[in-house]
DNA sequence: TCAAAAGTGTTATAGATACACCCATGG
DNA sequence: CCATGGGTGTATCTATAACACTTTTGA
């Protein structure tokens, strides 16, 4: 997915006189239930690079910046492109540009990293070159996406310890023991319950319905909603604005 | 300082068919007695731009990117060429690719934001064309530029919040009240010096020599030394390693 | 009526804050 | 010896963690 429309008209001499090329990737997180536990866990979409480098291999879906949209814009296309979802949460990662990430030119990579909603993911269109991973313990990727990878795990950890970012991950209406799975399997450790519901409640954003979930074995827990904007890109915690 | 030499060999539709151009941007703090009061406060130097668009305002050091540097040494080299210093903190801040930054062409800024220790930015040289500025209170700048230089002072103030970076702001060594005025000039608040220091104390890397400043009017004060390296360009809050 | 999750209350601990106080030096 | 900033001690407040306990439901 890197550098494509750039190389088909240039041989190798007049590659190297031409400027680095600029390519947007995107990394997309969701909940899915784990194969062996059940319990949900982080899952990411890779798309299977069809031709060279890398051909083959798993890399994260992006393509080069097409000139009609800003940077945000086309992280945003990417994802729908190939994955058929909206983003509840897109947030710039980090800029690569190391001299070697692609053998044959030089890409700067412009990353982002979304996180779509579970309702949504569930339905999302697999294909034998679209596949979801669990985001932890992948294989070797194509380029250096493996690190970027782990750099938007990373970041993503950072947000949920301080941030109201975990509700992104879920449906429009949750109960409080699903934030806390959100957050345990984000963070990997176990949660007090009885704390954790504390701390959301002094939190802003977080309101109670009236509703109460049916269906499961025990006591129906109550279902809450979250009223910071659903697809606010840039939450309090984040820059004045650089959404430029 | 945008895009310079690509543009000067095209015609207009020329450019409306080249991708967008890939620039470097770097914003520098460094610490200055105030004019007024004579405490430390944050500076950064800015550039006159001697052509359009935006001739005659003042905008962040930076040019194109070349082909021979990876991203983060090009933001170093910059520093280098228009202040003549070397950067004591160096980090990516944001990618900027708005659609309509420049009037002419499209140009996607990689920006980064570096410190520099006070003993050196006092020899750092000015001209005509080179001016340092206090960074709060700018009038309008070139481009986006303004709103940038914000977003880094926002990034600068968070991450002194929790994280030992004000040292790279200072000389080799310094006295802990030293510290505690790049954190009130900074944050722009009163702090404790009881509790500060003993925040200090608690913290890795502050190692205390056994010299004493000499030349106050009173008692003199111990200094001390930061032993986590000084050209560190990514410390222990932040990624993996993004250095691609 | 029992198991298990929902939800509440209570105490212990760690860190931050406020501020009273002593120490050392130049004038 | 006094003013002032360097440096220490200590009480208080607050957020968090740990965990015992009560409530509500399905089976």
């Amino acid at each position: 997915m890197e550098r494509q429309s750039f190389a088909s008209a240039a041989n190798v001499s007049e590659r190297l006189a031409q400027p680095p090329a600029l390519a947007i990737s995107t990394v997309i997180f969701a909940l899915r239930p784990s194969e062996s536990s059940g319990r949900p866990t982080l899952w990411l979409p890779l798309v299977r690079r069809i031709r060279e480098p890398f051909k083959g291999l798993w890399a994260l879906p992006g393509g080069p910046l097409t000139r009609a949209d800003s940077l945000q814009d086309a992280a945003a296309r990417n994802l729908q492109d190939t994955t058929g979802l909206a983003p509840s949460y897109l947030e710039q990662l980090y800029a690569f540009g190391g001299l070697h990430r692609s053998p044959s030119q030089r890409v700067v990579s412009i990353v982002y990293w979304a996180m779509v909603q579970s309702a949504e993911a569930a339905m999302a269109r697999e294909s034998e070159n679209v596949k979801w991973f669990r985001a932890d313990g992948l294989d070797a990727l194509a380029f250096d996406h493996r690190q970027i990878v782990d750099y938007a795990l990373w970041r993503l950890r950072n947000k949920m310890t301080y941030g109201s970012i975990a509700y992104h991950l879920l449906g429009e209406k949750f109960t409080l023991a699903q934030v806390r799975e959100v957050y345990e399997a984000v963070l990997d450790r176990t949660v007090d319950p009885a704390n954790f519901r504390r701390q959301l409640k002094q939190t802003a954003h977080i309101e109670a319905t009236d509703e109460y979930l049916q269906g499961g074995k025990h006591r129906p827990p109550r279902l809450y909603r979250y009223t910071g904007a659903t697809s606010e890109y840039f939450p309090a915690t984040n820059p004045p604005s650089p959404n430029a």
